[in-house]
DNA sequence: CGAACGTTTGAGATGACTCAAGCGTTGTGG
DNA sequence: CCACAACGCTTGAGTCATCTCAAACGTTCG
């Protein structure tokens, strides 16, 4: 089903069968966006809700020089604008990374769907809220990583959430991505992304070249940039990380 | 009412007489917090959810070294911890910053009316996703501002959530923090935030002493902080601020 | 073959940090 | 009522991580 990736992995609020059939229905339509394509602009109240079914989408906000501030990035089974259900308009703009094929439905039908069904609304309203917890760990992130630890911090978190997806054998996964967009997500210039990367490679952490990443040292890596990977509530990564020590 | 500071302002989410009155009787207390206590852990399963009535609370995650990001404050009229309403624990800690009087209501109360009332669900959904639109200007603030437009920014949005709570005029409020909490909130050492707040008060765009805020100048502390107070969501501010330009 | 684009490397500049010390206020116990 | 400890604020000097500017390199694609 095209649903099948919403929510996978997340033992709290797994969908069951019925509620996957209603979101389901509620597709009207799936669509192929190109690369690098903004499909929400902030400020303009939106319509319908994106499911990402493949590829890499990102949300961000633009500084008064046009650089961007990536404030998210999306897999395959995210809700990519499911904020913009409550809030109408989005504080942010929403575009693709990679080609990305993406199912559309209607605020109409999603309310329709929720009012019915309180518990679907909270599943999807906790989906919401992974995102937020998303959000704090890339405060974490910038406030208080360095270079090197952001970008490890960065692909580690990218790595359980494509193994949730089942696109990550759990070390090894592609990621069609430039140098300046690691920059973009991590508050780096792509200069110094490419010093990291050589850094993280030398030392034998973890390896990001043409579009593909290895960690070979997943626990390693995950120390280096103090990943734990609790706040993205997925299945078996309880104890996984090294955030306190 | 105490509820009265709940949603207050939001024009796309006011509550009602009626959904006021059902979250009014949910309430089973109200206790005053002492300064700098922690009320929630991270991890710890939570049963009830905190409205912030006075004072000032906030959200953090610790580094390894036992420093702390600040990723949220909270100020009168919010909800502290209504993300572990769905999520069940939370993946950050919780705790005074001033001393607080919070009412709590239970995580059972809270289900049996958003069941009831799928309205009143989802303007709790939005609150949550108001929380994390404010994420996502953090994020922008410490990716893409330097120290003195990170303290502007913050100091921008803080007035407008306070004006939001009746609690500032718009450019004078009663702020009572430290510099080193300034410093978590912008992740700087409390030595540059005073440097920092020296450049504010020197360029009179604003001042913070002895718990006490004025933007001398609104407009050029916003300019300077590129604060666009649109992610708040409040009336009255569809065209403030200085994002783009 | 050449243009466009992304990556890599070098050298110098700088904003924020660290370490160190002094200052001012507040609260408390002798 | 004074002395002093505790705490937060302020200032200075030197250091360092990351940035900026500049240029070369390697692919890909038309």
């Amino acid at each position: 089903m095209l649903t099948d990736g919403v929510l996978r992995g997340v033992q709290e609020a797994t969908l069951d069968v019925g509620e996957r059939r209603r979101l389901e229905r509620a597709i009207v339509e799936v669509r192929e966006v190109a690369a690098r394509t903004t499909t929400a602009t902030a400020g303009v109240p939106l319509h319908q809700v994106m499911l990402l079914l493949d590829g890499l989408m990102c949300r961000f906000i633009d500084d008064r020089k046009g650089f961007r501030q990536l404030v998210a990035i999306h897999v395959p089974g995210d809700f990519v604008d499911l904020h913009a259900f409550p809030l109408r308009y989005l504080d942010h703009h929403v575009a693709t990374m990679t080609k990305a094929t993406v199912a559309l439905i209607p605020h109409a039908q999603l309310h329709l769907i929720t009012t019915a069904s309180p518990a679907l609304a909270q599943k999807l309203w906790f989906a919401t809220l992974i995102d937020a917890a998303i959000h704090r760990a890339w405060l974490f992130r910038l406030g208080r990583l360095d270079a090197v630890g952001r970008v490890a911090h960065f692909l580690c978190e990218t790595n359980v959430r494509l193994t949730a997806a089942g696109l990550s054998d759990g070390r090894r996964f592609a990621l069609d991505l430039r140098q300046s967009d690691l920059a973009d997500i991590c508050s780096l210039t792509s200069i110094h992304v490419n010093r990291v990367l050589r850094q993280l490679r030398d030392e034998r952490l973890c390896v990001f070249r043409s579009s593909w990443v290895e960690l070979l040292d997943p626990e390693a890596t995950a120390r280096r940039g103090q990943f734990d990977a609790r706040y993205l509530y997925v299945a078996g990564n309880e104890t996984a990380g090294a955030r306190s020590g």
